[in-house]
Parts: structure tokens; C-alpha cells; sequence
DNA sequence: TGTCTGGGTTAGAATTGTTCCAAGTATTGA
DNA sequence: TCAATACTTGGAACAATTCTAACCCAGACA
């Protein structure tokens, strides 16, 4: 983990009043670590490697600390459980339907929404749903290309 | 309800070896009545005031039929339950983060993001989560009235 | 040093939203 | 008419999340 970014998620949550405990530590370490959006089942079983003692409630905790101190971003892709991802640009996500995994993908710079009037934009969430590149050719749908191996 | 929607839904229904029974058509008159984006258990809430007899998971049968046969869309904005629109031309949604109402909103033409390669899409979801118009000017805090019904 | 205060951790209970199930009902086709 | 099949129902089961009560620990202060 990049020291800076420790310090700097160590003042984010002191700025709130929260405190980067080990267990908040270990919590982040995973989501950095692995950058492919776990659920929040998938981080306790990550800490767990670490820290076996980490109960699910703490998991629940430390995220949700990480999230309100804008250091990670919770999405929320399908109905089921909500993944967790670290990277805070503005940036969107391409879901596979297939293999559910998840990529970031960055947004357009100027996104021309006509928006009702007189609201106010707090973020945008931008999913596309779709298949991947491993998944695409997989179950032959419309004409596609078709690829070996 | 316009006669041709509720005929073509039938077809939709048919084609996929669905019937539009009494329940199925109740639910999709209380999606098209009020369009306010509804849960589940709104749904149920509103199709009991004809059908007292109806029950949860019938509701539940209903939407799932109506989403698979594409004659609306299942729209999962926050964590907590799914909502549901009749909506079926590409739109994106207005999450109101106040009063939790949800507004259909336009998508751009070209939206123009920079997928990974040998993606195929399937669908675009895109949430904007912000303040609407009536909840704006209020300071961070409790404002907005939620309606019942 | 002891103790008070307040956030943090834990296991497990509770809650929420959804799906599953078994039994009975309605509709369709032979 | 009978059989096959889809549908509805209430309630059980389930998964994800939140809540609760007990205990832990760091820092402030006497």
C-alpha cells in the first residue's frame, strides 16, 4: 500500500472521528490489494487471511467507515450482495453478466444529462451490463466473431 | 391503460408461454397508474385496494414475468429493495438522496465511453444520485416529504 | 497510577427483501 | 371429461445487512 494513501485515508477518518484500526487497516489493505470489487463476504474471507480473528460485523464496520470517509466507494450492480472498490475518480462499471466480474471503466468528460430542473447532482453511477471479452463469443447469441482457444 | 399496451403485453406475455392473468394485469395497471418507480411492496400495497386477495409472492411472480417478458424494468438504485418502471425506452434515473423519490431522466445520444476491448453491452444503467428540485435547497439534514400511497 | 469516557470489536440475534415450496386452483388441449 | 400445465397462495427458508449487548482498549484526566 502506498504509504501516502495510508496517511491519507489515517486523516480522512480522524477528520470524522473514526479511528484507522488495525482491523480498518487490514479492511482497506484488501480492497487495494485485489482491485476486482468483492463483496462484503469476499473482504471478511480476504481479512480473514490476516487477521482470523475479524468477524463479518467488523467487515460491515470498517466498510461502511471507509465508505462515509469517501475512501471507498460501495456499488451496487445487482440485487444481492454490494461490492466495495477503492478507486475514487469518477469512473463507471462494466459488468459481466457471465463471469460477474467487474471493470471500471472511466466516463465521458461531459455527460449532457437533461436533468429535471433545479436538482442538484450529488455522483453518478453509470453499470453497463453486458459480456466481457472472455464471456462475448462464449454463447453464440447474434452474429459475433468467433474466436479460438 | 391504452388497449393496444395492454394487447401487445399479452403478446409479449404469450410469446414466452406467460398468461396475463387478473393478478398480472393489476400489477401492471398500479406500474402504469402512478409512476413514481415503486417497490415491490408498494406494488402489492396498491394492487390490494382492487384485489385484496393478492399476495406478496404473487406480486413478486407478476414483476418477474413483466420484467422478463420486457414490459418493465426492474431498477435497482440503492441498496434495499428494487423499484420498478413501465418505462421501456432507454432512460436513465434521478435518485433523489432526500425524499428517495426516483425521476425518469433522457440519455444522451452518444454516451461515448471507452469500454474494454471484446466487450459486448447488453444494457446501460445510469444513476444520478443528487438532490431534486424541492430537496435542494435544503441544508445536509432531514427535508422533503415522502408521500404514502 | 486508577478510572472515566467513548469509540471499536465481537458473536449472535433481528430485520429486510426476496425466493422457494407444497397445496390447491384455473386454464388449455385432447 | 380428464390430464397437463401454469398460476396463486401463505408460509417457510434464505441471503445480505443491521442491531444489540458485552466486553476491550486508547486517551484524558484526577
Amino acid at each position: 500500500m502506498d504509504l501516502r494513501d495510508e496517511l491519507r485515508v489515517d486523516e480522512r477518518l480522524a477528520r470524522r472521528g473514526f479511528r484507522f484500526t488495525p482491523q480498518r487497516q487490514q479492511v482497506y489493505a484488501v480492497l487495494l490489494q485485489q482491485r476486482d470489487h468483492p463483496t462484503a463476504e469476499r473482504v471478511f474471507i480476504r481479512a480473514k487471511r490476516k487477521m482470523p480473528e475479524i468477524s463479518m460485523a467488523t467487515v460491515y464496520n470498517c466498510l461502511d467507515a471507509l465508505v462515509k470517509c469517501e475512501v471507498a466507494r460501495l456499488v451496487a450492480l445487482e440485487r444481492g450482495a454490494a461490492r466495495f472498490c477503492p478507486n475514487m475518480r469518477p469512473h463507471g462499471h462494466f459488468y459481466c453478466t457471465v463471469c460477474e466480474r467487474v471493470f471500471d471503466v472511466d466516463l465521458p468528460a461531459a455527460p449532457g444529462i437533461a436533468l429535471p430542473p433545479g436538482c442538484r447532482v450529488e455522483r453518478y453511477e453509470l453499470a453497463i451490463h453486458g459480456r466481457c471479452a472472455a464471456c462475448a463469443p462464449a454463447r453464440p447469441g447474434r452474429r459475433g466473431k468467433r474466436r479460438s482457444g
